[in-house]
DNA sequence: GGTAGACCTGGACGC
DNA sequence: GCGTCCAGGTCTACC
């Protein structure tokens, strides 16, 4: 069956998927057709692997199962999340005009950022992003989903993401047994905070808290710092911390400090003008000779 | 509040 | 083949 959901003009699929490596991450899949592929477990226990697809108004949902209405709206809930389909971005996009590095995003529908249907997925897969290269955090990310998520029935050896139930109940040797090493501990902590009622993960999507209060809230959980709490506060929405890591530093030094190493505080200037655009204009900046 | 050292792991690099 | 360094940081102890 198929799911049709409409999207904030402008929108472009490849472009709200190619917005960071999220897509590189299982259980989420990229072809070079335009499909963003994922296995996805539903509330109610079913595992299925959506097919998302750029339509004329937004995005089409392939589904292989036949869906009851509840599933259905869940399906698109989760999609309209992930893609952030109702995102207007004008108020950016007229500020980003007088700006030639950014002039280029509204015609191309930069600014959306692609995130996973729960937070808990998130906050999993930036601690599993810290002080680690990217091939490792694909590598970890990949043995977690395997190891631990529910397999698709028509072709078992692909897996949703593991529930907070289904790690809470491992412990830390299991979890270093997939690679976590000292990120074990962490990530068993967070499952098992969520299960035993103690945070409630997912309510922050939608909390109206102030965004300062919102990264106290991230950083008290154990794993995630400064970068990590920044880079969650882009995916909920909120542009005005950056997520400065060592690549932001050498883009910036690169490009306003002639190579020289630069630190936080640098980082943070060549953005302060941003306002609450902050994160949006770092994350989109279009850098001199960058990746 | 600021800083040094430890922390899993695996790829890159020099020898 | 082996040792060292470091990668899209964070935590803890200490000052």
């Amino acid at each position: 069956m198929n799911i049709q959901l409409p999207a904030h003009p402008p929108f472009s699929l490849p472009v709200v998927v190619k917005s960071h490596g999220w897509y590189q991450l299982s259980p989420f899949g990229w072809d070079a057709s335009g499909v963003l592929t994922r296995v996805e477990r539903l509330s109610t226990g079913r595992v299925m692997e959506l097919r998302l697809r750029e339509s004329d108004v937004g995005v089409s949902i392939e589904v292989g199962d036949r869906l009851n209405d509840a599933e259905s709206q869940e399906v698109a809930a989760k999609a309209v999340w992930m893609l952030d389909l109702d995102l207007d971005l004008s108020p950016f996009y007229a500020r980003a005009w007088d700006e030639p590095r950014l002039a280029y995003v509204e015609e191309t529908a930069r600014g959306r950022i692609l995130r996973s249907p729960t937070l808990f997925e998130d906050v999993v897969k930036t601690i599993l992003t810290t002080n680690v290269s990217w091939s490792g955090t694909i590598r970890m990310v990949e043995r977690l989903v395997s190891t631990f998520g529910d397999p698709l029935p028509s072709d078992p050896a692909r897996h949703a993401f593991p529930t907070p139930e289904r790690l809470a109940a491992t412990d830390e040797d299991g979890l270093r047994s997939v690679g976590l090493g000292y990120r074990a501990p962490y990530v068993l902590e967070l499952a098992r905070s969520i299960v035993s009622g103690d945070l409630d993960l997912e309510a922050l999507k939608s909390a109206d808290l102030p965004n300062a209060d919102l990264r106290k809230r991230l950083l008290m959980i154990k794993g995630v710092g400064d970068y990590a709490a920044a880079n969650l506060l882009m995916l909920l929405g909120y542009y005005d911390f950056l997520p400065v890591d060592s690549w932001a530093m050498t883009m910036v030094s690169r490009e306003w400090y002639d190579g020289e190493p630069v630190g936080r505080a640098e980082v943070e200037a060549a953005f302060e003008r941003w306002g609450v655009w902050k994160g949006l204009a770092f994350w989109f900046w279009d850098w001199q000779g960058g990746e």
